[in-house]
DNA sequence: TTTTATT
């Protein structure tokens, strides 16, 4: 018996030993296990990791040594943009062993800052590594609020794998964090118990928890900000697919930054491209660099004979609010891209009011694609009205409040704003009496409920240049209702 | 009131 016991021991603390051992090697030591020395194997559990915060000069040699302390190295790729081959600051390493990722992870992650960057290193498994949507967005806290604080708040939920308040340059909490959690159904439970269930002191609502913008949700919004920023404003880019349209175009502007690929460039990104660089300009940032008069005897992209060609109307005008390109073509085209980036051409007859060639785009589009405006607009009579008549009311449920209007809209612009979501039968910007001034509030109301709940769905929360559009049901006011 | 990047 006692010998049987013996043996088995044996066996096990053998076997066991052995496998421990191997592991132990396999991450304790720099690089000398024989293991994975010269036919690169990775456990089958391995993590990838990114890695961030990197210096754009440092490239895959310069970074080796660094995480080589951790183990041996399966793969290690830094990020390069697909067109340019910039650097972008980040990559990917995958170690042969699971537990150097983990001890690299605990070593590094944001306990020492690279040279020359404001911000410590990141390493952390990739995006690609994880299970779910399980990021959380936290609005609406009170700007008092640390870390802590907001870990408190979350953690009976589940495991707290990270938390961040978003501050601004100066270190000011900006009132929202993210949490994540190790898994998707945690951070679901935190959003059932937490969402709307506090108002924070200080806060204008109740506490806000949601998932986290994904990638597209995010180019969604800056492109609504740029489109701010430029005091252009078009409904139907939401509407339309301008979200794959925006995708292209920020490929595009990549191949036309890189001088001399020669690729085809639609006419439509190619527009779109040269504004982004406008947008650039404007905003003082630098832009992706395009000098149409590099390269001497390489004439740029832009100048193929594609741009001649026409786009239809709503590539430009639906996605910019740009005026509608003239008949023959050529002559804006040129204009445009000769001096590099400016979006409107200096004889275009309605070039003092950008706005109004937001609406000519509009119409311009709907008239061209009546097909796909009746999608969303149950009755599109041949022009729309942009005339209200004399204001009137809708039914109850149809009549909407809307807060937080540009300055210089005014009836006319808030109609042709709601226009694609039905059949407005009136808009009206309130102003004040004594000097005629917006004051940034109106009513708009349709013929049904449908149109108006599309319409909130969509225009509340909608950015304009620094604001938000607040788009509600009118309150029904049937007590003050004159006899 | 949505970040410093994720092949």
């Amino acid at each position: 018996m006692a010998t049987l016991t013996n043996g088995q021991v044996d066996a096990a603390v053998h076997g066991g030993a052995a496998s421990t051992n191997g592991l132990v090697n396999g991450i304790s030591h720099t690089h000398s296990p024989a293991s994975c020395a010269t036919i690169p194997m990775k456990d089958h559990d391995a993590i990838k990791l990114f890695i961030g915060q990197i210096p754009r000069n440092l490239d895959e040699k310069d970074l080796r040594p660094l995480f080589e302390e951790f183990g041996k190295i399966y793969e290690l790729t830094v990020l390069k943009d697909r067109f340019t081959g910039m650097h972008k600051g980040c990559a990917f390493l995958t170690y042969c062993a699971r537990e150097s990722a983990l001890k690299a992870q605990t070593a590094l992650h944001e306990q020492k800052t690279l040279p020359g960057m404001n911000r410590p290193i990141q390493v952390k498994p990739a995006d690609s590594e994880s299970r779910g949507d399980r990021k959380l967005f936290v609005g609406m806290l009170n700007k008092q609020q640390c870390e802590d604080d907001v870990r408190r708040l979350f953690e009976s939920f589940g495991s707290i794998e990270e938390c961040t308040i978003l501050r601004g340059p100066d270190g000011n909490s900006k009132g929202c964090a993210f949490v994540k959690y190790s898994t998707h159904a945690e951070a679901q439970a935190a959003i059932s118990a937490l969402h709307g269930s506090q108002t924070m002191p200080g806060a204008s609502s109740s506490l806000v928890v949601k998932f986290a913008d994904t990638d597209k949700e995010r180019t969604i919004r800056r492109m609504q900000q740029m489109a701010g920023q430029m005091g252009i404003f078009n409904p139907m880019a939401l509407q339309f697919g301008a979200y794959g349209a925006y995708a292209q175009v920020q490929q595009q502007a990549a191949l036309m930054a890189s001088v001399g690929q020669g690729g085809y460039l639609s006419p439509m990104a190619a527009f779109a491209a040269a504004q982004m660089q406008h947008m650039a300009t404007i905003n003082g940032l630098p832009g992706a660099p395009m000098t149409p008069t590099s390269g001497g005897s390489t004439p740029p992209g832009i100048t193929a004979p594609t741009v001649t060609s026409i786009p239809s109307p709503i590539s430009v005008n639906g996605f910019t609010g740009l005026p509608p390109p003239q008949a023959n073509g050529q002559a804006p085209a040129e204009a445009m891209f000769t001096n590099g980036i400016h979006p409107y051409p200096a004889q275009s007859p309605t070039a003092a009011d950008p706005l109004q060639q937001a609406y000519a785009g509009v119409q311009q589009y709907a008239a061209a694609f009546p097909a796909a405006y009746g999608q969303i607009s149950q009755a599109f009579p041949q022009p729309p009205p942009i005339i209200p008549q004399q204001q009137r009311e809708g039914p109850e449920g149809c009549n909407l409040f809307i807060y937080h209007l540009p300055q210089e809209f005014g009836d006319g612009e808030l109609m042709q704003m709601f226009l694609p979501f039905g059949n407005v039968i009136s808009s009206k910007v309130f102003v004040d009496r004594a000097t005629n001034q917006s004051k940034c509030f109106g009513f708009v109301s349709f013929d049904n409920p449908g149109s108006a709940q599309a319409a909130i769905q969509s225009m509340n929360g909608f950015q304009i240049g620094m604001k938000r559009l607040k788009v509600q049901l009118k309150r029904p006011k049937d007590a003050n209702r004159p006899y």
